[in-house]
RNA sequence: GGAUCUUUGGCAGAGUUGGUCGAAUGCACCGGUCUUGAAAACCGGCGAGGGUCACACCUCCCAGGGUUCGAAUCCCUGAGGGUCCA
């Protein structure tokens, strides 16, 4: 939720900004006229409530005396009808206002770039070279099916098309990646959660991921519950509502889970191998921090994605998403894209972002600073996707005769 | 599963003939006096959210609903905890 307060207040630098992400300066202004009229309804529900109050209280008084009390019933049963109706106008002024901010996105930072999509994201800079093969290297699909490692097929059969299973080494890689990546995060300060992965439908509006986007997430029928989509929901929902004490700060987490997607808009796009799956593994980075230290918070969170793949020996290159590529609660966002000399391309396999305020003022997540509550700042990442990080081991270590070797950093994990 | 009791501020714990209760008291905590420093003692402050320049004012005594001019206090439903019976 953007804050109501700084749109009212500072209406043209914010519509400005909230322009280069495509939202509509009419919107907003329907927004401040929504967020002004609630107000008022506010203060006229809370004055009428406070003339009850004084009345009621009047009430004792004159009893105690013995006068009579006809004539103020008269004036309270009056006021009472009041009351409701201005309650009713309050209730329907906060709705209407809730349903349209609530799909505002999050302001972008001023240096996020301008752009329409990810043509326009801007390179940060590359870690290790991609290495020169003397053959033609195969696409991950290709190299899963020849060592036996991903069956399609039987996924189709168990659930339909995007899902997958994992055999053999191809499983086992699975299981070590998530180890490996649970260990070098705590080793950088990350403590491991372990969290459910079906949540009730505040936790995703805390998020961000409702009301906007229900139509990408499984539901349980007949609840109101859904399949995570990334640990960040249950991760930073875990402090909703809750003031911490500045000394806690900043929470650093990480946590494994599976991640649930219908991928709604993707037809078409990624349909063969591994990269885009209803359901896919990844270990996730989430921190609440102080405003004024999230951007350091941040840059550990890059960085310590960024050391994973430089272990695994995978290159990859660091890119900050222009305000097209941004998503609904980033203020700005570095994708870490990892080589995949199958396809020639580098591809996201992380994605780094600070929501700053955002997913604080919608959870309610505080911090007491000195005497006063104030929002914190949060920040999720993923450390890493594990299917990804298999794809791009699979193409970048893969030999001539089509199998696949293991990096160095993972063979303790695979009993080898 | 049945009966019965219970649910209050960081903790403990008053508050059930409905009104002056957002709530006594103790502990904890914060500030001050005293002290070389600390402890003790004494003085002062001290629930949360919204709102305001600051007040005022509104909301919150497990959750939701109801009765009433007015509810922490009465009624209903649900959840958690205790005890007894199965």
């Amino acid at each position: 939720m953007i804050d109501l307060k700084l749109l009212q207040k500072e209406f043209d630098t914010v519509s400005k900004k909230l322009m280069r992400k495509g939202v509509d300066e009419k919107l907003l202004e329907k927004v401040k006229v929504k967020f002004e009229e609630l107000k008022e309804a506010k203060v006229n529900f809370e004055s009428l409530q406070a003339a009850q109050n004084a009345m009621s209280k009047e009430f004792g008084v004159y009893k105690r005396e013995g006068k009579d009390i006809s004539e103020l019933k008269a004036k309270v049963d009056e006021n009472k009808i009041h009351i409701a109706d201005a309650l009713e106008v309050q209730r329907l002024r906060q709705e209407e206002l809730e349903k349209i901010a609530m799909a505002i996105p999050n302001i972008p930072d001023d240096d996020v770039p301008d752009g329409e999509d990810e043509e326009s994201n801007v390179e940060l800079g590359r870690v290790l070279t991609p290495k020169e093969f003397s053959f033609t290297p195969k696409e991950h699909w290709e190299l899963a099916e020849q060592n036996g490692w991903i069956d399609f097929e039987r996924g189709v059969k168990l659930a339909g098309s995007r899902f997958s299973v994992a055999y053999d080494m191809g499983a086992k890689l699975e299981r070590a990646l998530i180890n490996f990546m649970l260990n070098y995060n705590a080793k950088k300060g990350y403590t491991e959660v372990s969290v459910p992965h079906i949540v009730n439908r505040k936790a995703l509006e805390g998020t961000g991921q409702l009301p906007k986007f229900e139509d990408d997430l499984y539901k349980i029928e007949g609840q109101e519950l859904f399949l995570i989509p990334t640990a960040e929901v249950p991760l930073t929902n875990l402090f909703q509502d809750e003031i911490i004490p500045a000394d806690n700060l900043p929470i650093k987490m990480t946590g494994y889970t599976s991640c649930y997607r219908k991928e709604a808009g993707a037809a078409g796009r990624d349909t063969r191998g591994i990269i885009r799956q209803h359901q896919f593994h990844k270990v996730e980075l989430v921190c609440i921090t102080k405003p004024e230290e999230s951007e350091a918070v941040f840059d550990d969170m890059v960085n310590t994605a960024s050391e994973i793949l430089t272990a695994l020996e995978l290159p990859h290159r660091l890119v900050n998403l222009c305000t097209g590529d941004l998503g609904f609660g980033a203020a700005h966002t570095t994708d870490i894209e990892v080589w995949l000399p199958g396809q020639n391309t580098y591809r996201e396999i992380s994605s780094i972002s600070n929501t700053r305020d955002f997913q604080a003022r919608r959870a309610k997540i505080r911090y007491k600073n000195g005497k006063k509550n104030e929002l914190v700042n949060t920040l999720n990442g993923s450390s890493l996707a594990v299917g990804r990080t298999i794809v791009a081991i699979m193409e970048n270590y893969q030999n001539e005769d089509g199998s696949i070797s293991i990096p160095e950093v993972l063979k303790p994990y695979m009993g080898m």
